[in-house]
DNA sequence: TCCTATGTTGTATG
DNA sequence: ACATACAACATAGG
């Protein structure tokens, strides 16, 4: 489920648990979610510190604790956050508990394409100071993405917006939301965006993350059925611009939702 | 049984 | 070396 709006609201479950200590922590040493994590370390290191703060960037979360000590989490495809009581009992994807207290600060994913990655360090680790700048940051121009755009030409505009070091955040939803909005053909190639389009899908990603943030990502709340999403998998879906029916297809390896309408191939 | 799934990554091919 | 395509990862639900 997680892309940019969803990450920070799931990122804003554990803020309850700010400041204050992990008295234990539970994790399923062998889930693939811990690939790559040296989990004797992060237990070491995580019992008896204090969570600090938090960030959340692209589709990574930061959760910062006392003594120089840096847990990321990637929530994948199907991971999620939660807060329980302080004696809750894991379930089968609950992979890593963090006893607190008053709570448990939980990270589940059955499906285990997220990640937990841990870290000790007066800064803050490299994975997490290289992600891309943000969609709304000012570094985040037309000129940037035409530029990138010059090195996919090739491929299609839909799969160039999955792509995370240009794109942070967007994932496969977002990225219909944006060409529906743009009025951009998913298959049209990278290379073949006029200066207008381009404009367009600059224009496009901020809104569609600026109001993602403030709905999805403060109450996970469904966007208005003005939006694409509400459409997009409904079976005789109609596009809410043109009342026209959408299409279903894959594109970049993934099923890509679009408005014939309004959304043609090439000129 | 078969297909799908809001993601990333390694590998093969061009 | 770089761009692109696609299988693989692991699991649940329709």
């Amino acid at each position: 489920m997680p892309e940019l709006a969803e990450v920070e609201f799931f990122r804003k479950r554990w803020d309850p648990g700010l400041k204050k200590k992990i008295d234990d922590v539970l994790l399923h040493p062998s889930a693939a979610v811990f690939r790559g994590c040296d989990i004797a370390l992060l237990k070491r290191e995580l019992i008896g510190a204090t969570l600090l703060s938090s960030e959340a960037a692209a589709k990574q979360m930061l959760f910062r604790f006392s003594g120089e000590a840096w847990l990321g989490i990637h929530l994948g495809m199907t991971g999620e956050l939660t807060l329980q009581s302080a004696n809750y009992e894991p379930r089968k994807p609950d992979h890593l508990v963090l006893r607190q207290r008053e709570h448990s600060l939980i990270f589940s994913d059955h499906r285990m394409f997220g990640r937990v990655q841990f870290s000790n360090g007066s800064d803050a680790p490299e994975w997490w100071t290289s992600i891309a700048p943000a969609i709304l940051s000012d570094k985040f121009t037309v000129t940037a993405i035409a530029e990138f755009l010059r090195r996919r030409t090739r491929a299609p505009i839909k799969a160039v917006l999955l792509m995370q070091e240009r794109f942070p955040g967007i994932g496969n939803w977002m990225a219909d939301e944006i060409l529906w909005r743009a009025a951009i053909h998913p298959k049209q190639l990278a290379g073949s965006l006029t200066p207008t389009q381009i404009k367009a899908l600059h224009k496009e990603c901020r809104w569609v993350c600026r109001q993602a943030l403030k709905t999805i990502g403060e109450t996970f709340a469904h966007p208005p059925k003005s939006w694409l999403f509400p459409h997009r998998w409904e079976n005789g879906g109609r596009c809410p611009k043109t009342g026209a029916a959408l299409i279903r297809e894959e594109v970049g390896g993934r099923t890509t939702c679009w408005s014939p309408a309004r959304q043609k191939l090439n000129s």
